[in-house]
RNA sequence: GGCGAUGUAGCUCAGUCGGUUAGAGCAGCGGCUUCAUAAGCCGUGUGUCGUGGGUUCGAGUCCCUCCAUCGCCA
């Protein structure tokens, strides 16, 4: 019986970009799912924007928009992010919808009907130029404990004491450089301590927490009276105004996690489902994936707010810890503060889904991202172990296709068959390193089989050709195999095998049937070695580029590309370089002249891709927004989506042409055209300046 | 400061209820192979198991001290 699932990665903040420390959540629940759907479970897995909350308030501010565009901006990058890792949501919603607000409201009534909401009159800074209430991290002044200057409102640095926002001497506000100045504000709190006996039980029961995380909750909190949680914020505040009580806002985190609802819920609409399927129903489990640091809000208020409604707790709370790089928290004068999109630009995905999946356990542990080591594992293990299984068997194969019965393999494909629950299990429990140990000591088995029974030998002698079909039938169910118990880490793989062996791989248990009597493919290159100088060139990049918006790429080939450019046929005749006439020949120089009058009609400029998405329905464009600097922006359909992934665009900076005449297309009108060069299909290659040319320059 | 985690081979880590000469992958070294994307196979480990002490017939494994690193303290 298929178990139901409802999985949810924490919803990123709308305040930044997607960077490689929150790829290892995101990368870990991926591979949760697609290995649930693989087992044949009903899973669905749902995220969201999280867009509330002062810091979008201000950033709005600052780049004289509107809320609502900024967030808009900011999902779109997101999502562009995410594809581009293969990360695979079936809904990602933003906390910013009337679905939520709908559900804020509706838990709202049960926590005021459940007795759990007071109200108090508070003592708080108010800062008169930006007329906002300020949160303690918006406040610096002197301790006043130690008298240390220039601290957070919140606590000292120093001498590590903690205090109230309005005790630190001369404060200033960090938003506007103004004094505070103290004003009473009406608070809503929860109770939480009413629910404090059932809290206790369900951490410390049951295990819906890793045991860590049981003992801290029951150290830090659980020990004392558990305090009452501030859930409202005064005008002006971006967020959802709260309906029984005019003037005052949810604080983000109270409607943030509700986002997990109110996601589910447009996946419902969407897919003609009952919220109560998945929310409000004993079969179905709900599983968070979270981060260290936001483990309270998981694991006391959210179950509170979520018994109280008579919504599914969670089954588990998956909680992960921080991303480190060579040994150090993430910098940005290292390079170490790596972006997604930045990463795209250089390397391909898979490696980072398999690195991350070979360094993740169920601990609570932080992850160290060792670039040496990263490169040397993907090389060891995805290219020398895995990839090359089928790289040294399928060209044998291809002329003949797999055996029809399967021959005898010393028992190697029972052996790797037997496995199959362990590995499963260890999936099942997050303790994704050591199924990558447990995938990969089959792999080593298996290039052993190749070796000892030389297929390249074989070959040599006609009279072998029935054991060179059958040798090369156990080698490619072997790596088969190994793609399907990678699939959840590598589903670009899974897919890539089963188009060379013609049978898609769908389920896990089709570890367990060996394949026979398939035709086999032309075999191309499943994956290639990490080329370290690339790794090099994001680190670079990294260290010049500001975060939030990479300036000045060089361009490199997308990573995805490069392999198909280098097979272009070639030459007969050459120049020094060994350019040939192949594509003047194919595209022959135009006769007629052009005039300088007729060249300055064409305005060409310089813009920063800020968004690049596939469009619904065409398997040809992307629909890129294109930054002129500042808020000036242009749409843009281009045909070269078999040649981009959207997400190496994003970020980069491209030469397009701004005045030609906008035409609708069926999708939406385009502003303008992106200049590539190259014979379509995946043979297109986009124009970038030289570094140094800057967002809205004219080319001339 | 309080609480917690970690510290095992050059690197990444495994070591279950304490029990024989402490293991694996990678790197390195030696050899073989050359089908494959400079890939593969075989062989190769003299490690103060962070330090000092204790319990025990026996401790990487239990207890205490100290050191180092990291995290958390709404």
């Amino acid at each position: 019986m298929p178990r139901q699932i409802l999985v949810t990665s924490a919803l990123p903040y709308a305040n930044g970009h997607i960077h490689i420390g929150h790829l290892v959540e995101y990368l870990q629940t991926d591979i949760w799912v697609r290995f649930q759907k693989l087992r044949g479970n009903r899973c669905v897995y749902v995220c969201a924007d999280d867009t509330h909350g002062t810091a979008i308030m201000i950033r709005a501010r600052q780049e004289g928009r509107r809320e609502e565009e900024v967030i808009a901006d900011m999902q779109a990058a997101h999502l562009c992010d995410f594809t581009g890792f293969g990360i695979a949501f079936d809904n990602y919603g933003s906390t910013h919808s009337d679905e939520n607000r709908a559900l804020c409201a509706e838990i709202w009534q049960s926590l005021r009907q459940a007795d759990l909401i007071v109200e108090r009159t508070v003592e708080r800074f108010y800062d008169p130029v930006e007329e906002t209430f300020l949160a303690d991290r918006f406040v610096k002044g002197t301790c006043p404990k130690c008298g240390s200057a220039d601290q957070y409102g919140d606590n000292c640095e120093k001498c590590g004491s903690t205090y109230d926002a309005t005790e630190v001497i001369n404060p200033i506000s960090t938003l506007s450089g103004a004094t505070p100045i103290r004003r009473e504000s009406l608070q809503l709190f929860v109770e939480l301590e009413k629910l404090h006996g059932w809290l206790t039980e369900w951490t410390q029961t049951g295990s819906h927490l890793q045991e860590e995380i049981a003992n801290y909750l029951q150290g830090h909190f659980l020990n004392d009276p558990l305090r009452d949680w501030d859930v409202s914020r005064p005008a002006r505040y971006f967020g959802f105004e709260i309906p029984d009580s005019p003037g005052n806002y949810w604080y983000v985190w109270f409607d943030a996690p509700i986002g997990y609802i109110a996601s589910t819920q447009q996946w419902c609409q969407a897919n003609g489902e009952e919220l109560a399927t998945w929310w409000k129903n004993p079969q179905t489990e709900v599983h968070h994936f979270i981060g260290k640091d936001i483990t309270y809000f998981h694991t006391l208020f959210w179950p509170a707010m979520l018994k109280t409604a008579g919504f599914n707790l969670p089954k588990k709370v998956h909680i992960h810890g921080f991303l480190r790089v060579n040994g150090e928290k993430m910098s940005k004068s290292k390079g170490t503060f790596i972006m997604a999109s930045t990463y795209l630009k250089y390397l391909d995905p898979a490696y980072l889904r398999y690195y991350y999946a070979s360094k993740l356990s169920s601990k609570v542990e932080d992850l160290d991202l060792n670039l040496d080591e990263f490169v040397a594992r993907i090389n060891s293990d995805l290219v020398g172990k895995v990839v090359n299984l089928a790289s040294r068997s399928a060209r044998f194969a291809q002329p003949t296709g797999l055996s029809t019965t399967y021959p005898d393999d010393g028992g190697l494909f029972a052996e790797a068959a037997a496995e199959a629950e362990r590995i499963a299990q260890l999936y099942e429990e997050c303790e994704f390193a050591q199924a990558m140990r447990a995938i990969m000591v089959l792999a080593e088995k298996a290039n052993k089989y190749v070796e000892d029974n030389a297929p390249w030998t074989l070959k040599k002698d006609p009279a072998q050709a029935g054991r060179l079909q059958d040798v090369c039938t156990v080698a490619l169910n072997l790596f088969r195999q190994l793609a399907i118990y990678l699939a959840p880490v590598l589903p670009q793989l899974a897919e890539q095998t089963g188009k060379l062996l013609n049978a898609p791989m769908k389920s896990w248990d089709e570890t367990q049937q060996p394949l026979v009597a398939s035709p086999v493919g032309t075999f191309e290159h499943l994956m290639k070695r990490v080329d370290p100088a690339q790794v090099q060139a994001m680190i670079e990049e990294s260290q010049s580029a500001p975060a939030a918006a990479p300036t000045a790429a060089p361009a490199p080939t997308p990573a995805i590309d490069s392999s198909s450019a280098a097979a272009t046929p070639a030459p007969t005749t050459a120049n020094a370089f060994g350019d040939t006439l192949e594509a003047l020949t194919k595209e022959p120089l135009t006769e007629t002249h052009c005039s300088i009058d007729d060249f300055v009609k064409v305005d060409l400029r310089v813009g920063r891709v800020l968004t690049a998405d596939l469009v619904e329905g065409s398997d040809k464009l992307l629909k890129l927004s294109i930054s002129l600097g500042g808020d000036v922006t242009k749409t843009i359909f281009a045909g070269i989506r078999q040649a981009y992934e959207p997400a190496s665009l994003v970020g980069r900076l491209v030469v397009f042409c701004a005045n030609l005449a906008p035409r609708k297309m069926r999708f939406g009108t385009s502003e303008g055209m992106v200049l590539a060069a190259g014979e379509g299909g995946t043979q297109v290659f986009v124009l970038a300046p030289d570094s140094g040319a800057k967002v809205g320059h004219r080319v001339h």
